[in-house]
DNA sequence: CTGAAAGCGCTTACAG
DNA sequence: CTGAAAGCGCTTACAG
């Protein structure tokens, strides 16, 4: 039902116009007399007319998508999904639109999709950055590209400083004169985990006393409920540094159901870490989806001669779960 | 820099053969010789050449574009956010993306954009249907669309049973025998809030033993915090019904601060519900993205022809939410 | 203020 | 197996 294929030259057929006349008022040019331009409205919205995007392209591309391509990499981790709140609501202020794509393996498909649908930018992210020929084809066709997460000298970056996190949480650990402490990770390390422990064990190394640090990696995404369990059962243990706070999750129930006065320690602090008293670092995902909205969109704007390499600050908060509110 | 502007015809120019031999490659023709085919193919390759998007719209409007828009309310709802991990994973399987619209009031703008577009599809997520507008519009061109949470006689949709989820907890507290239970919920009230507290009520009236209820709404967004506390000192609360987990979350602190024995429940089990113990009614995001998904790529498939109402059924989780977890 | 014409980059019959 | 031509629905100078 309904014809697909109304046409600026129906419209204009029905207004007794040209095509060009329907064309200046589509684009608000104002060389059009008034009576005929509300003739020609009220013929549009009677027929529904909507212009056909592609049509639109083809004659001018400059006025290409006002849409953003969001490559989001494999399935997990659930703070991508929440940086998505506030890059959509930036993005929306100009009136661009996100277009996601899942990639798994290859991104090769999604960014041959971004440049043939002619999208005005793309975000990457995760800790890997795009293959070579996917930079070529980017930068062939002058569309700018912002990595969360990754960084190279030679990018658009932005993300939140991980090697500082790290020290902050020694530095932590040091005022509550731990000595023997865990660092908890994934058995495939990212750029993430590097610097975070990294900055952490630096941070002890300067410190000179004596301080005990073992590293746990374990495979990606396993539960870490039981592991912990085994951990706290070492009363001498001061705390754990947990790569994540999904990670950390597994932690604190086996803290509560063990009473133990080990410090845990996340790392994100994403939605439910606060209602699990957890002590963690915070990238605030309002924050850094917000800054990527500017930063994508300025690229765009500067149509792609700006380079911009943000480094955010992260924020240590301390919350009770050191504390008592599970036993007494 | 780089040419934007490689074009079918420079491919062509460069083989040394026709436009339409080059356009035969691309859409994977088989009357080219294979000589023929991979020169071409070499050239393509060698010039990052990608086909104008827009140009094969125009050409062949069959060829949708591979992707469905998704209108998401304003701000607010982490549900929604839950939901999008899984459709986007489910739409991926048949290579379409997905174009995310934040609608903040005007709807209007964005289902002008999915039409403009050419979108296969939409889907709209809150309880709200599109305007008459945008609905004839849609129609007009033949994009089917999903509502989630919205629902209606001659609408596609797809939502989780709010009224039977009303009936279950109501049926919870009636065996715990319980008499004295409040409902708290939304100033604006919503679809949901209606149907799951309307579940509940007539479960309650049903029973026919004497049953106190209270229903409470408060300003959209407001912390629950210091009205639970307030309510939690009524010791002879049996418990208090919260529309959403996300308002409960306030309830859990309150009544770990007062030692309080009341049953709080929630409703949605969004992803921190598990580590706050909350009980609550399952409306597994996971499962709604996924058939969200399916149902969408049928729709299309059917030139939206076929009828898509679906109703999942809700799980009342129990946790230990009114267990001794806190105390002892 | 307005119309007719050229052209955007592709695909698709139509001939060969 | 391949080329030349028409046409998709618009915009943009170019004349008037």
């Amino acid at each position: 039902m309904g014809d697909q294929n109304i046409t600026i030259k129906d419209i204009a057929q029905k207004a007794g116009v040209g095509l060009g006349t329907v064309s200046r008022v589509l684009n608000n040019n104002p060389h059009v007399k008034d009576s005929t331009r509300e003739r020609i409205l009220s013929i549009i919205s009677e027929f529904s007319y909507v212009p056909s995007g592609a049509a639109r392209m083809l004659v001018s591309p400059r006025r290409s998508q006002k849409s953003v391509g969001l490559l989001i990499p494999r399935m997990g981790n659930q703070y991508f999904y929440e940086i998505l709140k506030s890059l959509n609501e930036q993005l929306k202020k100009e009136y661009y639109s996100l277009m996601i794509f899942n990639t798994e393996e290859e991104q090769g498909e999604s960014v041959r999709q971004v440049v043939e649908q002619g999208l005005a930018g793309v975000i990457v992210l995760g800790d890997e950055p795009l293959g070579a020929r996917e930079q070529e084809l980017l930068k062939m066709h002058n569309i700018p590209c912002l990595y969360i997460d990754y960084y190279d000298e030679d990018s658009n970056y932005i993300h939140f400083d991980n090697y500082a996190g790290g020290r902050t949480i020694a530095e932590y650990f040091i005022s509550l004169h731990y000595r023997k402490v865990i660092l908890l990770g994934e058995r495939d390390v990212s750029l993430q985990q590097r610097d975070r422990f990294k900055g952490f064990n630096d941070r002890v190394k300067e410190e000179g006393s004596p301080f005990l640090i073992s590293e746990i990696d374990i495979p990606n995404g396993e539960d870490t409920l039981n592991l912990s369990r085994t951990l706290l059962g070492d009363r001498k243990l001061g705390g754990i540094f947990y790569f994540s706070d999904e990670m950390a999750f597994g932690g604190v129930q086996a803290k509560k159901e063990l009473h133990s006065h080990a410090t845990l320690v996340g790392y994100d602090d994403i939605f439910p870490s606060r209602f699990l008293n957890l002590t963690t670092v915070r990238q605030s995902s309002e924050t850094l989806g917000r800054e990527a909205g500017r930063s994508i969109l300025e690229l765009i704007r500067s149509n792609n001669e700006n380079k911009i390499q943000k480094v955010l600050e992260p924020e240590l908060i301390i919350r009770e779960s050191s504390e008592s509110l599970y036993e007494q």
